[in-house]
DNA sequence: CGAAACTGTGTCCGGCGGACGCTGATGTTA
DNA sequence: TAACATCAGCGTCCGCCGGACACAGTTTCG
């Protein structure tokens, strides 16, 4: 039964654009709705996504969208596939496996930045769209020729997501838009500093990094660890 | 006024036990909620979590629990720090800070293996509970002395988490307990037989990983090239 | 020109989180 | 000991959610 849905989004993300015939004209199509999805998600949250007002911002109602869509997890994975989109061909080919693992995962990370209510619909198992698959892709193939294996070429990719989605949630909550994304560091430091002895190690570290200012780096630090670990280990192949 | 939502969290995780006078004597306590909520989340899934379910496995209506619990939201707060729980003293301090991160992350990985909702809901900024720092205490311990700044001993930490996530969803996808996670393995396998042409350098990847057999060297993968690219920049640092 | 196919709509359902007021049990205080 | 303030649990109500289903109007094919 469960393989039902997922035949259900598989056909949804892969299958033909689909083509009625004799009925009456269709006022909406897939790629609408997605769009109004993820406007609505963007701009307010994945909370505020009902079917109800996704329909209103087309000018339907609710019901409307299930003769497109057999329910609304399917719409979610249409959102996510369209918001992510297919990795960009301009983005170069420049450079070894080092640079292009590092801009495709600026890259990454930028859609992330754009939509990131991607990050929280985009945890457990799933069927992954043809857009989110390029760039799963693009970053195997940089890998292309350095020795590494199959397994090991996807999971250095999978890594490196991992690395950006973490960087992402960790920059949303530090550096958020919102007052209260700011204050949640704020609240971090008050609770250090009220059971710091419970803490010591991490007390320290915040106020070191409280001193030296710009903490901003956690970004770049991750994506060097990565990608020096893996020259570590493409070296040794090599040889 | 979203700070007041947020005091309300942090007095349920940090605050005291509270203290009740004049009243019947409470039936229930935070503790034993939480609890309900994580046997219900481990059994059937975060979604079937709802006020109702919870107050029903404690004999009580849902209207009760909102006398200990400002919301849903702080419920789930609860169970997620209950669930992660403190970081296990008796996990040893043997060795360097690479052993002790390793059997950090190991440790990690078994609490998010034995509760995987608590990854669906710990996506986007949030107050940490005291079992969750303590966790983060600990990673952030193992790096002292290593000449790594307080900045980068904490996104050192980061970084783990984001390998032990990221693993922690694969893992669940791929070698899951119900039936159509495994299938999910399968899917993915026929969307590339069918658009390989597409995927040319994921269809060679996974083809040379199914040919080569074990594919759950993922963990120990990133792991590995982690710890080595921390490595080498202590070792940057140290001379 | 039917008839078949298909679109959008209205209505209905169970379940959700949560506000509010009630009742009864409890400990403090007069 | 009696009165009272307090607080626990319950019942009711509300708006919103995802979704099932039948219906009416539109379009195209035989």
């Amino acid at each position: 039964m469960r393989g039902g849905e997922r035949t259900g989004v598989v056909r949804l993300l892969w299958g033909p654009p689909a083509k009625p015939a004799r009925g009456p004209k269709p006022t909406l199509d897939l790629e609408r709705i997605a769009r109004a999805g993820i406007a609505l998600a963007d701009a307010e949250g994945l909370a505020e996504v009902s079917m109800q007002r996704v329909a209103a911002h087309l000018g339907v109602t609710k019901m409307a969208l299930y003769r497109y869509v057999p329910g609304k997890a399917e719409l979610v994975a249409l959102m996510v596939d369209a918001a992510i989109g297919p990795y960009p061909a301009e983005r170069g080919w420049r450079g070894g496996w080092r640079e292009q693992l590092a801009e495709w995962a600026r890259g990454l990370a930028e859609v992330f930045g754009r939509h990131p209510w991607v990050l929280e619909v985009t945890v457990g198992p799933r069927v992954m769209g043809p857009a989110e698959l390029s760039w799963l892709e693009r970053a195997v193939s940089a890998l292309d020729g350095t020795g590494l294996s199959g397994a090991e070429r996807m999971d250095a990719a999978v890594l490196l997501v991992s690395h950006v989605r973490g960087i992402t949630q960790q920059a949303r909550a530090a550096g958020g838009k919102g007052p209260a994304e700011e204050q949640l560091g704020a609240i971090l430091g008050e609770l250090l500093r009220e059971h710091g002895e419970r803490f010591p190690a991490l007390s320290g570290a915040l106020a070191s990094a409280a001193a030296s200012g710009g903490q901003d780096q956690a970004w770049e630090f991750g994506l060097h660890r990565i990608l020096d670990g893996l020259a570590a280990l493409i070296e040794v192949r090599a040889t």
